[in-house]
DNA sequence: TTTGTAAGTCAGCACTTGTTTACATCGACC
DNA sequence: GGTCGATGTAAACAAGTGCTGACTTACAAA
């Protein structure tokens, strides 16, 4: 019946079982997820393009078609960071929202998708254009962070609240960081959402307090 | 810091190959000098040890002579981290003391010392041995912060208080992480001791508000 | 001086790793 | 069928990279 080709049978998660036989779009998707997890768990240095193949269950080669080269491949995982963590999906205006949102971000497992996203803003791969890509995540990122705390968009710039921001934004990347370490420190490794939510909305607050003009 | 070496003419480039002089332990600590400051720099994947031994002003061979391996001088490293880090200078029994503690090991230099030792915490080489050093210190560094918040030793072991003083030292180790990275990010880069102490305080604060039932 | 030993040097092996090159195969269109 | 471009595979290349073992040198005891 259906010619199978085995050697292109890949995800145990995956469930493309269907005969992706020969599909250009769908190999670079397979390449760019084992990619951004083995960067984002490995660091850039310590992933050997042969194990993301391996995990692609994709050939060594095709990283070099598809994209040019390791550095590409890493730019083009960072870049889907970006994209994703880029999107503000909704109005997230309060702090009770923003707090909900770092704390779901954050618990979770080490390699579920958020976490991986973020450890990837941490690693760097030595690369100009790839740094240029993790600087600018970061600050649209923490930018967000003082708007969706109920800064009015203009003030969210002034140099202190960016600085209050960019260390809310360092305590959900230590903490990320931390829970994916091989270390395995407890409690922080397998505390839960419910576990985290008291001491990340503590910091939250005490760092990015309501507008002071407004509300209060 | 160190009463400097005699007749051990390294820093500069090093041309004049003749004149080593043959001092077993200065060797070790220059090697544990120059590891350090690669390892927590580029991480462990990345530190080649040619580079390390080059810094060091010493032949290649010499890191395998006294300690064994790559992985055996990062060990090492480590061990000197742990010991530094796990130095209760003094009783540092209040909460103004430990912020300004915090404030003063955080900033500096992304190269001083006080940084490479938290980096040095964060990186790993996949090594058991070495997961377990990095393990045992970042519990006991969070367990100081806790009693030195001024809280009791037998209850600075509760979980919840734990999982806050490791909240605590994710902040820290993620500003140091953020302010090493190549990203350079604004402000929290270049920011000094008076911009970081505000922020710092108030986090640190409200994860580790003084004991409940004791004074106050 | 002779000799023993610790300290340091040197060349290169065995292996890894990113990349490239040559070849095979599929799908479509004439 | 036959050609051809896109896709995938396997082998090999070139530059590292950690590590080793034989060798040399300084220092001091005998």
């Amino acid at each position: 019946m259906s010619p199978d080709s085995p050697s292109l049978v890949v995800g145990d998660d995956d469930l493309e079982t269907t005969v992706r036989s020969r599909d250009a779009g769908a190999t670079r998707q397979l390449l760019l997820t084992a990619g951004r997890r083995r960067f984002a768990q490995d660091g850039y240095s310590s992933t050997k393009v042969r194990d993301i193949a391996s995990d692609a269950g994709v050939n060594v080669a095709l990283i070099n078609r598809y994209f040019g080269s390791k550095e590409g491949l890493f730019e083009a995982c960072l870049a889907t960071a970006r994209d994703e963590l880029g999107r503000t999906d909704d109005a997230t205006t309060s702090l009770d929202n923003l707090v909900e949102k770092t704390t779901r971000q954050i618990s979770g497992p080490p390699n579920g998708e958020r976490t991986l996203m973020l450890l990837l803003l941490l690693r760097s791969s030595g690369d100009e254009g790839a740094d240029r890509i993790r600087r600018n995540t970061l600050r649209s990122f923490a930018e967000q962070m003082s708007v969706a705390a109920g800064w009015a968009p203009e003030s969210a710039r002034s140099d202190d609240l960016m600085l209050r921001a960019q260390v809310a934004l360092s305590t959900m990347l230590g903490i990320a960081l931390l829970r994916a370490s091989s270390t395995g420190l407890e409690p922080l490794t397998s505390a839960g959402a419910g576990d985290l939510e008291g001491p990340l909305s503590d910091v939250i607050r005490a760092l990015l307090e309501p507008p002071p003009g407004r509300g209060a």
